[in-house]
DNA sequence: ACCACACTTCGATGAGAGCCGTAGTATGCG
DNA sequence: CGCATACTACGGCTCTCATCGAAGTGTGGT
């Protein structure tokens, strides 16, 4: 099988220090310039350009032009997928030889973050779970789809497009371990949606230089309305 | 964060052709001696002990030892899936620079092959949408439950004890996403019960030197009683 | 007791790759 | 046009790590 190498040589890109780092950040689904990608992996430039290139051909990452900027994002889900799954691993690894003792700032990605498109933490497993009960999801097995209720629930607050727009692409949602809760929230399109729709609303604010979100009082009353959520 | 550190661990580790195709081998979910690791990754004895300390030191694998053999397998499911995430990626970046021609060795595997512990493969796939089909679990979201008919289909063949042994410490059925289906199938312990009973019975068999199984007279009869499944 | 086998440890070697300094290209700005 | 910025290309340095031979430990069989 060819498949080995193939493996490997993805395990061998994610296996350096300064390429995980950059992986890692790139995790919130924002796009990056070398520049900024340099300073976080704690390298010159010129490290980072051989790392980007190298990240890049092997479609890993996707890289826009812009200007004299190269932004750099994750591929895809798959990727951002594999990411959190190792993260999942290393995170099993750690916490068998020492009790993780949770500093303010991962209590702040514990409550809320970005995975990717979608949200996860605390506030992503609670939307998922209200969802659920909801009944607007429905899981057939292989991908959940979403009701008939869940429709008519998305249409009435401004998001009918994720009903038909990528239908066909990607599952409208799929379960996601979280890394922090060990819980399932939901990604596929549904999950970018509700994600970006948050964004641009302002009811969720990234935290800079982290992947971490902070809610907004408007956030928090939308929370309530759309999903009877009072604490996350 | 430490995080990174840890991911680029495990990235390294999978990195490295020899560790990648034991690991790859071990996929089947049975335990290899360090000799067998040795002969599929090419190189000599001592140099897959060398590699094989590190992989158990990393907890990526688990040993134990009889007599002057020691048999190693992987250390867990999440183990397993990471590997299959890391195919799933790895066989999205090959596919694209060419066509993929599958031999009569790929045929086998994409019919039915073990994942870890359970099935996967066109096997995997129509087994899974089956019990979804019949109605045997239901998925709440965050993980398969069995349903209180898939509680009394599982008694009537013999496979009770999957309903209570390894309740608490396993989702009793998780979506895997399959290879070379692209669809999920059933892993959790349900999968696991199922793919045991079905060795046992000698409704299927394992191929030499591959995960690829084979399905039996018998094995065939089973799947239409059980799963209404003629062609596979 | 002896030998065969499975496996590990140690040490030396060599290839590969990360790293950065220097230099070069492309873009934007005044 | 000149200058600053963002990034890339090249070359040499260094260091890690995979590899295997030789030797050692533990187990099983005769």
């Amino acid at each position: 099988m060819i498949k080995t190498n193939q493996v490997a040589e993805i395990g061998r890109l994610l296996g350096e220090p300064a390429r995980a780092a950059m992986m890692i950040t790139l995790m919130d689904g924002q796009a990056l310039t070398a520049s900024e990608l340099a300073y976080v992996a704690q390298v010159t430039p010129q490290t980072a350009s051989s790392h980007l290139a190298q990240l890049v051909r092997a479609k890993l990452l996707a890289v826009v032009k812009q200007g004299r900027h190269r932004y750099h994002r994750l591929a895809s889900p798959e990727i951002a997928q594999l990411v959190e799954q190792m993260m999942q691993v290393a995170g099993a690894q750690i916490s068998e030889r020492r009790s993780v003792v949770p500093g303010p700032r991962d209590e702040a990605m514990r409550r809320a973050r970005t995975c990717y498109d979608h949200f996860a933490g605390r506030l992503g497993v609670a939307i998922a779970d209200s969802l659920i009960a909801q009944k607007l999801i429905v899981f057939e097995g292989e991908a959940g789809m979403i009701s008939q209720q869940g429709r008519g629930f998305l249409q009435a607050h401004g998001l009918s497009e994720v009903a038909s727009a990528t239908q066909a692409t990607r599952p409208q949602c799929r379960p996601c371990l979280d890394w922090s809760e060990r819980r399932p929230h939901i990604a596929g399109s549904l999950g970018a949606v509700i994600c970006q729709h948050f964004l641009k609303k302002n009811f969720v604010r990234r935290i800079k230089g982290s992947r971490a979100l902070e809610i907004t009082p408007p956030g928090r009353e939308a929370l309530l309305m759309m999903f009877g959520l009072r604490e996350v």
